[in-house]
Order: C-alpha cells, then structure tokens, then sequence
DNA sequence: CTGAAAGCGCTTACAG
DNA sequence: CTGAAAGCGCTTACAG
C-alpha cells in the first residue's frame, strides 16, 4: 500500500501553492504556461489523484448521481441503466445504482441515503413517485429527471408517448375487427390511468368500438405460467392482446400454446418494450419498440444540463418509437 | 430549498459540542442517557441529516463500494448485482455500479474514478481482471472481491465450481453415450482455460472417451442467429453440446428449430446460468443452476468483513449448484 | 498570474 | 461523560 499523495505533495514538489496545483486540475485558463507544465509533470511523477471526496466537500459537487430503480434483473430498466451509465461517464460522473424494489419504506432508505451522500442530481424510473421523494429532493435541491416514468408535477422526463403508442398498436388490431384486450399492471399507475388506458380508448373510439372494462386485465402477484390471469384472458371473449411488459406477454404466449391455441392464428399478442427475450419466444413477439438506452441517455443528458443550470427546452421529452411485427401478429 | 442544517446548528440548539453530536450519531455508547435524548430530540426536530460526504473525509470511510461488471443490461450480472446490492444496503454501503463493457480503456478510467472517490471496497466481475486494476487497488490498499469471476492471485471469490459443473453436465451426456461439444468464448480467459476446459476433460477421461479439439468452439462476435458458429456445430458429430452462456444456447436451440432438428431428440443442450430466458425457450433449456443472487450477496458479505478487517474464513467460496432438467435434455 | 487563508462538515485523539 | 481543537484534502473568493 503506497502513502497517498496530496496536493499539498504535488505543491511542494512543484514550487507553488496548492492553490496553483488546484487550478492546473481544474484545467483553470490562467495559469502561466511554464507553471502548468511543471505542475503537470509533478503530477505524473508523483502519481498524483485527487481525492474526490474532498474535492465535493470543498466545492459541493460530488460528479455522482443517483438511479433508483424498481429491479435491476429486469432487462427493462437494465437497458435504460447502460444509457445513463453510459453517457454519466462521458461528463464524468458516477452513478450510485439503487433497487427499489417498488417497496416504499426501502425506497425512502435509498432516498435519504442519496442524499445524504449529496448526489448532484437523481434519475427516478419505476412506477409513481412517492412523496417522500419529491419532497425531499425538493428541500435538497436536488435535480431530477425521470426515465421511462411519467410525469406528475413537472418533473422533465424522458419517454415515449405512451398514449399514441397503445393506441396505435391496439388500432392496428382494430382494424382487423378483432376484440382487443389491454394487459397492465396497477390500474392506478399514472402510466395506466393517464396514458394507456385513454390511449386503448383513443383506439376504440377511433374504430367505433364500445369499450368494455372486462377487456383490461391487471396482472398481479404470481409471476408464473400458472398466474389464472393468463388463462382469463384466453377465456374472455379477446382475440388478441396488447401487453404491457414482455416477460408477461411470454409467458401469456406460452399459455396459449398449452392450451393448444395457434398463436398467431387463434390470437395475437403485441408488447411494449422489444426486449431480448421478444427474439427468444417462438413465435418471435410482436413489440412496440422503445429505445431504452436512448431513454436513458437523453435523461442523464438532461440532468447533466439542469446541473449546469442550463435551459431545458423540453421538459416532456418523447422519443420516437415503432411497433416492430414479428411472429405474434398477422399482417 | 430549505438551508441545510449541520452538526453545528445541533450542538448548539441542544447546548453539546459538535463532538457530543457526532458520538449520538455514531452510537457511541458512553454519552449520558439524557444527553443523548436531548441531541437525539434536536435532530429529530432539526430533520438533521449528516453530510456522508464530510464524514467520509473525516472518517476516511466512504461507505460506498464499486461494482465493475462487463454488461449491466446481461441477466447474469445483472442478478449478482441484485444480490450485492439487496446486502449492501443492509450493511448501510451503497454502491456505483460501472459497466466495463470489457473495454481496457473504459475500464481503466472507471478504475480511476472509483479510487478516487475512495470506495471502500470493489467487487469485480467478468473476464481477467486487468492489471491496472490489479495494480491500482493494490497500491490503494482497496478491497476486493470477485463474484462469479474466477480468481487469479489469491484474491476472494465466490462462486460456483465451474469445473465440477461442466465436468458434470457434460457427464450427463456421456452416460448416454453422446458426442459432446462444448461452447466457451475466448479459450485463453481463464475460466475457459483453468476451469472449463479442464471440466469438460475430466468428464472425458472418466468416461474413457477420447478429447477431440473440434468439439470445443468458441462462440464470438455476431451475437445472433445467423453466427455461424451456430451452424457449424450441427454440421460437427455432435449430438449435445454445454454451453457457457444462455442467450447462445438460446440461440442454438432456435437454430436448431431452423434447421429442423428436433430438440431433444436429435440434439441436446444444458447451458449454464439459469437465467430467465431458459424458462421462455420451447422447450425450455435445461441448465446448471447458479445461485446467482447469494453469489453477489456472499460477495457483498465477504467483502464487508475485509473492510472491517474481521476474518475471512475461506478465500475461494463456491456455493452449490444444481442442474435442472427441463425440455432440451433427455433423461 | 499566484499565494495565504478561510471554509466545506464532519471525526477523533486528547485532555479533563 | 464531554469539550476544544486539530485535521481530513480539497476549492474559492480575496488580495496583490
């Protein structure tokens, strides 16, 4: 283990104050040419780091970010991550990943211990945020930006218009005249209430089609074949379904094939995040598209620039997305 | 934004010192009962919350550690995070997870910002760890642990005994008299080399069979169907093959269904992870089983108690494993 | 262009 | 059991 060295090292060294040394690190214009040379050789020889964590004490920047996230397993919300991990190391900063696991008082932990560690700034993904939250990002100052999570009271977020979007995939099912049944989670989920279910009712009224609450599904618990809601939906009078989250939408697939149904003949299937595993099922699934490290980028862009206290133009930023037919749906 | 409250504005509005304060927070047993009442009183109302950053200065403890890993948008790591995480939290650490994307360069640099904002700690996944690495945390005194990564120079790793498991899975296959192929990526990573190479050979010799290098391929690059890898392995005498990696085997699998191969009775496969997408395969892949969130969470373990400098019973931990059988293996 | 000094918000011997 | 003071390793006005 080598002794650290410190600026104070690295003035000594070179002749000059530490104050010297901390502008030649903080690439501060005016420092004479020959001075900045001689510095930065002394740094290189030296092998000098400086420590961050005084660096954010003394300039109350600490470069590191906060993602609180439902569930880092779920390919979802790991691909926005590598967006924001990616783009965080281009403006060099680091990001403290945290699993909310959508249970409330471990968020409020995550949240406080975030904070604590003075985060310049948050990307908040997963269902509602919870008023802990927003108020104590609020009191801090703390910017925020959500991804791939709607937006309540203002917040900038990144996303895709999720209303246009079911609408436009349950449409395409309409035009076909086939009974359409829309799979969500938590109906009292801003992203259901506010933008799925009015986008499935935006299609119906398009089409003529009287909405019937029979058709939305709330998929819960049991995160297995078995699930009876699986079997419900084959049941009801659907022929086919726009789901909400592809390891569902599988796992309906491969319900259908064990109850013998012909997918995409008897009925068809479309899902909302084209993740890997849409290419594993057989048939492949039909998806919207979303472009999830795009999500993730262009917030962790966004928070960049609200840390910098530069204008945001957008706050509501909508990427493009596609619907992307595979082997769940007949064209 | 509310004006923060220090330790300062606590001492004094419950007439201690700033020292009286810091002992409460960090339950310091000897501080009077009614003393630490009051103090614990003031922060209550204050809504106090300590600046981690200033007590990581002071303390020269960051409570946070770093997580390298190659890809977090990959099941596999993405589940060992899990684990890291769901127990970091428990032992109030919190971690900067940072995607090496098994770049040298990128790696370096992520190397850099972790030690320099003095995690306590490193776990460390994916291939060879490089030397930088090796040299820098070394030099810094940093603690490691490697989860799911197999050990070069002594230093602490979980995982699962990858020759054994080969040994086994490709045994299975023996027994039934097959011609067994094994999948790896790059034969000069360790793993490869010291561990499953060496498996799929004890297997071999136990059973009398002969080891013939064609059967071993390496799976690169082009990570879709159309790998030609993919091809050449029907085009070869085997009838089984162990793979390293779920998403080729997946691949494999939807090869075969291409080529019309019906699996498992003209060809069997057992990959290793376990991941989820083994469960959305039809049939369903049959696999070695890894706990992959205890390996993250031993890790987690292992490395809290080399930073509190307790000791650690065992360097090299391997945790069980199993091998589920499912659809693509006949038993 | 450069330095001296204060300050960031804590912890930790040391002394009592 | 408690306080005064030094120190952690930087940045940042301020002065020159």
């Amino acid at each position: 283990m080598q002794p650290k060295v410190t600026i104070y090292d690295v003035a000594n060294a070179a002749n000059v104050s530490m104050a010297t040394v901390s502008r030649v690190m903080n690439r501060n214009p005016k420092v004479k040419q020959e001075t900045k040379e001689r510095v930065l050789k002394v740094i290189h020889d030296l092998n000098y780091h400086p420590n961050a964590v005084a660096q954010g004490l003394a300039s109350k920047k600490t470069t590191t970010i906060g993602v609180i996230l439902p569930d880092l397993a779920n390919d979802y919300f790991a691909n926005l991550a590598v967006g924001i991990d990616d783009i965080a190391l281009m403006y060099n900063y680091n990001i403290i990943i945290a699993n909310s696991s959508e249970d409330t008082e471990k968020e409020n932990k995550i949240v406080d211990n975030l904070l604590a560690k003075q985060v310049d700034g948050i990307i908040y993904m997963g269902r509602d945020q919870t008023e802990h939250f927003q108020k104590s990002t609020k009191d801090n100052g703390t910017a925020v930006v959500l991804a791939g999570s709607v937006d309540q009271e203002g917040t900038p977020s990144v996303n895709i218009n999720y209303r246009k979007a079911i609408c436009d995939a349950t449409s395409f099912f309409l035009k076909q005249k086939q009974k359409v049944a829309l799979v969500i989670n938590d109906k009292n989920y801003s992203i259901n209430s506010d933008y799925r279910i009015p986008g499935y009712q935006d299609a119906l009224k398009k089409y003529g089609v009287s909405f019937d609450p029979n058709l939305i599904f709330e998929y819960r618990d049991n995160n297995s074949i078995s699930n009876p809601m699986l079997q419900d939906i084959y049941d009801s009078d659907a022929t086919a379904a726009v789901v909400y989250s592809d390891d569902v939408a599988i796992m309906l697939l491969n319900k259908g094939f064990q109850l013998g149904k012909s997918i995409p003949d008897d009925f068809q299937i479309i899902t909302s995040n084209n993740t890997v595993v849409t290419k594993y099922a057989r048939p492949m699934i039909s998806s919207i598209s979303q472009p999830l490290y795009d999500i993730g980028a262009v917030a962790m862009r966004i928070l960049t620039k609200i840390m910098n206290n530069e204008k945001v133009q957008d706050k509501q930023v909508f990427l493009d997305y596609d619907i992307i037919h595979r082997g769940s749906t007949r064209i």
